[in-house]
Order: C-alpha cells, then sequence, then structure tokens
DNA sequence: GTCTCTGCAAAGCCTTTGCAACGCT
DNA sequence: AGCGTTGCAAAGGCTTTGCAGAGAC
C-alpha cells in the first residue's frame, strides 16, 4: 500500500470520481504518468516501473488492473503496437494516428487530417458500422534517417 | 515428420525456393494453408491447427518458425488485431486494409481506395519514412448489425 | 555429405486471476 | 461499516529457444 504519503488530490482525482472510479493513489499515479508531457504511448511495464519508482509497493498486476479499468472508463485508450500494448490519455489531443519509427522506436501522434471522410466511406460501401480506427505508420523518422538517433 | 506422404511439389515450392528457401513439406503446407480462399487472416495457432489436422506430427513450434521465415521473406505478412497475431499471404490482394467485426470475429479486407495519399502526406510532413501503414477499421459488420451472426 | 530444418521439451515473457488484507467513501 | 481495490503469489496463454535427429539439396 502507498499510504498517506501520496500528492493530495488533484486533477486526476476529479476525472476519476466523476469517471464513477474511487480515487485511490495507484489510479492517480498511473494517470499523472500517461498525462506528463514526455510520458505518452507507455506501456503497461513501462508505467508500473515508473510507478513503482514513485511508489516501491506498487503492484505489477495494479497496474495492468488501473489501466484496463480506466481503458473501459474511456479515460485512457489502448493502441497495439508491434509486440506490446501501448497506453495514452484517451483523444488527446483528438482523435489521431501513429508514427512509429523503427530505428529509434518513437511514437509520433499524427493529427486526423481528413481521414475520416475516407475511412468513413470504406465503411459504408461494406455496410460496416465503425466503432474504432486504428492507422499506425511504420518507417523511419527524420532523426533517424539523417543518422541521428534521438534515443537508443 | 511428416515423410514422404506428402503432395508433390507445387506452386509454393516455387514460391519458396525462389525465395532462397528450402521447400520442405512443412512450409508448403502453411503457404497452401494461407492460400486458401477460406483460410485468410489465420493466427499461428490456427496455422499449426489445420497443418497439424492434415500432418498430426507438425509441430507448434515449427509453425511459428516457418511464419517467421515467410514474414522476413517478404511472402506472408503479419498483422495484429487485438490480442493476437494475424498472417495473411503478403501483398494479397495488393495493399489492403481490414475491418475487423467486434461481433462475429470475422475479418474483411478494404481496397487501398487512395489512403496512400493521405498517408504520404502525413508522412511527409513528419519527414518520415514509410515502411508499412496498417489501417484496421474496428466496429459491426453488415451481418451483425443486422442481427444475423455469420458464425459463432 | 553438408548444412538447414524439424520435433520435442522446456523456458520466457506478458498478462490475468484468486485470495485476504487494506482503504476509499 | 461496506464494498471496491490492492498486494502478493501463482497460473495462464502465446511465443521463443536449445538440442539432437531427420531431411533438403
Amino acid at each position: 500500500m502507498i499510504g498517506t504519503a501520496m500528492p493530495a488530490p488533484t486533477d486526476s482525482h476529479t476525472l476519476l470520481r466523476r469517471a464513477g472510479l474511487r480515487s485511490t493513489p495507484q489510479r492517480q499515479t498511473v494517470l499523472d504518468l500517461l498525462g506528463d508531457g514526455d510520458h505518452r504511448h507507455l506501456t503497461a511495464d513501462d508505467i508500473w516501473r515508473a510507478a513503482a519508482s514513485r511508489h516501491p509497493s506498487f503492484n505489477r498486476s495494479t497496474a495492468y488492473r488501473v489501466l484496463e479499468q480506466l481503458c473501459d472508463a474511456g479515460i485512457v485508450q489502448q493502441t497495439r503496437f508491434g509486440d506490446s500494448a501501448h497506453f495514452e490519455i484517451a483523444g488527446a489531443p483528438q482523435r489521431h494516428y501513429h508514427l512509429v519509427c523503427r530505428s529509434c522506436g518513437s511514437i509520433e501522434n499524427l493529427p486526423s487530417d481528413g481521414l475520416a471522410d475516407i475511412t468513413g466511406r470504406m465503411a459504408r460501401q461494406h455496410g460496416f458500422t465503425i466503432r474504432s480506427v486504428d492507422l499506425t505508420i511504420e518507417g523511419e523518422c527524420r532523426s533517424c534517417r539523417r543518422g541521428v538517433s534521438p534515443r537508443v
């Protein structure tokens, strides 16, 4: 258990309560991590590790459970890149897609940019009701193509 | 081992040899399964099960290994829907995308339909070199929306 | 005959589950 | 106080790996 050393209720507290969820330190921590500008597109394990570094008793299964609940509540969304699931705040900044760099693993967000028209038309032609659209482009990012690896 | 009861070399034999791979009964079987009109978008396990029903000694790990090799050779392509990887003959019938029905699990192919222009433009704006594009639309297919379940 | 591939069995990884204690409301 | 949550530990499912024998060329 994380105990009383947790930060006072923040935005994430309100967010949770509004979604009808109990506001626990664990859930707040996960939301805070995903909300951080530097921490988008994290895997469940990334999130657990970051959370555990703040609160050593944070359990891995809790990370999975919290993420599942937040997804169910529509607060977080899950995308599968390659072999592992990545999580991010839902609809941030709006419907968007992903550019995944094969060299450095970076993931950039891509604004919708009129894609909805096309997918809508495609789906209509097939009598298909759209629930979600996932577009992922894999390749090499600008930095890597120049031979500069932003991370690695 | 599958032994001498295997079908004579077919198209798949030539395909394999052209890719610089040895033509083994196992590889031919996997290719044949994926080539069958009814057997598109199979998981590794689907493929193994179907292969094993033809040749009981067909090992599960062989299915995984063969699929990996065929992917590396560019003969087969892998896509991840939800929780599991699906395999299909690469570029069949050409670049295409997927409509996945959440009710019945059916997977329909979707022709490219001018999507390449959009993705190309998106990537160019980000200085990104495209290696692959994956578009998956999830929702409900025509039959399921009508309340008719094609399978299940 | 050589070098690769396969079958077998075991391990690995990510994720889920059962249960009792804990803590949010 | 009551019921949802968490930590812990163990199991589960899919996938990979090491090895020796079998097979393709």
